[in-house]
Parts: C-alpha cells; sequence; structure tokens
DNA sequence: GGAATCAGGATTGTATACAATTTCAAGCGC
DNA sequence: GCGCTTGAAATTGTATACAATCCTGATTCC
C-alpha cells in the first residue's frame, strides 16, 4: 500500500494545539500572566497530556508561554508591544540574510520570483501571495551562506504564517504595495546591491509590521 | 547484534540528556547525519523515552537535531563551519542589544559589574570568571527594551554554556584579554556610546569565537 | 532482470497510571 | 496577630503499554 507523502497536511495533533493556543491568545481569550495546566488544554483539545506537553515545549520556543520547573506553563502577554518586538528580531535577521545573499541567488531563481510576481501585480492568482512572500523570503535566508541563520528566520516566518493563520481572514489579502517591495528587494538582489536590498528588506518587514499591527488590533476590538 | 552501550552514570533529568548529547556531538562520539533513536538514548541515560523526547525537542530548538515526522532525530553536522555560523548570529543578536542598551543600563548595576571585572583582573576569584562573563551578558540583554531579543540572546547563551560545560576543563579559564573587552564594553555604555559598545561586543564575541573554535579542535583531536 | 508490492520488524505518536514536587490554606505555637 | 509547620489537593515529571506509521528486505509480476 502506498501513502500519500503529507508533509504539511492536516494539523497533527501537536501542531493544532499550538495553532489553538495561539488563536486564543490573539483572541483575548487568555490574557498574558495566566497560567495554563496541562489538564485543562489536555480537555479542550480532547486529547492526552502527552502531546500538549510538546505543544507547550514548542510555545515555550516561540515565546509565546514560559515554563517554570514543576509549575507548568505562563501565557506571555501578547500585544501591539510584543509585535513590535517580533518584529524588531525579525528584521535584524532578515536584513542580515539580505544583505548575504545579495548577489548568491542563481539567476534562473530570482527571475522565476520576479515573474511570479510580476504576475501576481496583473492580478492573476491573489490567492498565491502569501504563499509567493513565503518563498521569497525563505529562498533569500537559505542562499545566505548561514543555515543557522536560516533555520532561525524560518522559526520566525513560522510564527508570523501561525499568527496569520489563528488571526484569519484579517490578514488574507496580500497588499499591492507590498508586491512593488518585494519587485524592489528582488532588483537589488540582482544588482548584488547588498546594502540596497538590506534596505528595501527593512522597508518590507517596517511594512507589514503595520498590517499586522493593524489586523490585531481589529481582532481585539470584534473580540470585545 | 551489538551489546547496548554502558549507562551513563548521571543524575535523571532532561537538561542532563540534552548536555550528553551535545558532549558527545563536540566529543565525536557521533557524527552528523546519524540518527537517534528515542530507545538508544533512552538506555544510555537509563531513563524512560518521555524525557529523552522532550529533550530531543529541546534539541531541534538549539539547532542540534532535526526532527523529522515518525523518523526521529538526525543529528546536525558540528564543526568549525556551525561555530562560525552560531556566532554569526549571537553576534548580530548582541551586537543589536549592545547598541540599543547603551546609556539604559542604572549607574549602580553598571559600576558593579565593573568593579567585580576589576577584581578578576586583580587575579581575585578567578573561578567567577564564566559567571561574570553570563551576567553581564544578561544585564545588558535585559536593558536593550526588548524582551525577545534578550529571550533570543539567553537561547545563545545557553547553547554557548552547554558547550562550554560539554567540552569541560578545555574552556575553563577566562581569558585576561577577555577581561579587558568586558570593561572596553562596560566603559562605552556608561558614555553612551550606542555605536562604540556595539563595536566592543562584537570585537570581544569574535576573540571568544576563535577561543571555542580552538577549544572544539583540542577536543577533535583528543577525541581521536 | 527490474520495478512495484507487501508483510514483518523497527520506531515514533499517544494514552494512561503512578511517583515526585509544588502550592495553598488551615492549624498550631509563640 | 504573625510566622512556621504541615498535610492534603493539585500539578508536573516519569514510566509503561499500546496504536499508528515508517523502513527494510524478500517476493512477485511484467
Amino acid at each position: 500500500m502506498k501513502t500519500p507523502p503529507a508533509p504539511l497536511a492536516q494539523p497533527a495533533g501537536k501542531a493544532h494545539i499550538v495553532s489553538g493556543v495561539i488563536h486564543g491568545l490573539l483572541q483575548g481569550r487568555w490574557r498574558g500572566g495566566e497560567r495554563l495546566t496541562e489538564a485543562a488544554v489536555a480537555q479542550l483539545f480532547s486529547v492526552s497530556r502527552t502531546p500538549v506537553r510538546e505543544a507547550l515545549l514548542e510555545l515555550a520556543a516561540m515565546g509565546m508561554v514560559q515554563l517554570r520547573r514543576n509549575c507548568g506553563a505562563i501565557l506571555q502577554p501578547f500585544g501591539p508591544q510584543q509585535l513590535s518586538e517580533i518584529y524588531a528580531v525579525r528584521t535584524l535577521l532578515e536584513v542580515e540574510a539580505t544583505r548575504l545573499a545579495a548577489g548568491n541567488l542563481p539567476p534562473a531563481q530570482l527571475e522565476s520570483l520576479r515573474s511570479a510576481f510580476e504576475s501576481l501585480q496583473k492580478g492573476n492568482l491573489p490567492d498565491e501571495g502569501w504563499r509567493l512572500d513565503q518563498l521569497l523570503h525563505t529562498t533569500i535566508a537559505s542562499h545566505s551562506g548561514n543555515l543557522r541563520l536560516a533555520a532561525e528566520i524560518s522559526r520566525y516566518t513560522i510564527l508570523v504564517q501561525t499568527m496569520r493563520e489563528a488571526a484569519g481572514r484579517v490578514l488574507s489579502g496580500i497588499q499591492s504595495t507590498s508586491i512593488e517591495e518585494h519587485l524592489e528587494i528582488l532588483n537589488r538582489i540582482s544588482e548584488g546591491d547588498a546594502q540596497g536590498a538590506g534596505a528595501a528588506m527593512r522597508k518590507h518587514l517596517d511594512q507589514a509590521e503595520q498590517s499586522a499591527l493593524l489586523a490585531i488590533e481589529a481582532l481585539h476590538i470584534g473580540g470585545i
């Protein structure tokens, strides 16, 4: 019997819990400082404590909860301040990766990305926006020459992606200005202009932060 | 059928498994690409699979192993290249934190740190070196105004500290030049010279990387 | 002969039971 | 009244059993 690969198919236990807890945090279901007991989370998601423990470890690695020995998980606050901190670190990592990757991307891959974004700009396949955005960031990171830096960036990509999913439709559409920002990054990279590419990436992430800020504020207002 | 390896006599606990695996990696007991089965690690440390799984998750968060669904843990290579990447990311984070913290440290705390390092310089309590080093980095990070940045730096501090413990005495003594580097950082911070403080931190971490590089090379030679 | 198929073993994922530890409030002595 | 002790409830840490999934190697069909 042949089973399909199914790498990112369904939220397999742990991942489902992780995104569920983040969902609750974003919607204001829980507040920072609250203590999550394993049993309560297990009951909430109808699973045993074992996958809950692993999900809490992952959430701790994401910085969403703080784990204390024999005391359980304390939810960290999440609001504009935390979003700002997330983007500050993400920007630090990605700008550096962009500088390192400038002039390092295979021309074919560069051209493929550029034409994809230009196609998006013409209104084709608008739902592909986030996937393309993620592809661009991943491609740049993986050509920085520093695998660990790429891994750290991946952690933040996953974090932002999880927040995006948890926030639902509020963050759904990619902005047209964002497409231009992406093209700007690609152009600077193809020119081998490290500083320019880094600056373009910083500008892009600053814009993304503003969008995310509006989104979580809308969520909080809607949740009350 | 090979005989099972003798259990390592260590107190039970997740942390010991983590440092034990890193120890094995540093000493060349395992090689990158090798697959660690939970059962084997459990037997090696004389514990059940439950704490082993959590240790592997922590090692994955550290970037020392790669976890694949239903496939187990694949050890990542560890050598000069990986050390260089670790220090590149650590430097990126800490230099930024130092810039942000410059002029932000309470004078009392600054003076306390400075006098501690000056005391160290005179030969007092040489064993306190690493603890003081860690304290300086933690203090700077916690005054950067970005708690998430501080948390990321803490992850790297723990990683380096774990490597240090795993490497044993090779890395035991703090260098006298390192004390001067620390004082330089403190001076620039007290002057509120963000760029200078960041540059001093970068210089310090570059030196630390060189020391660590020599240490793991010595370990590998000794292990063969 | 080569590739797809398919058991059987090996390994991870989850559930549950129990041990160790912490928390918290009531009881006690001062 | 205040602080310390203490014991029970609550919670986390660990061990074990079982289910689900994956890997391996021999088999079969073309």
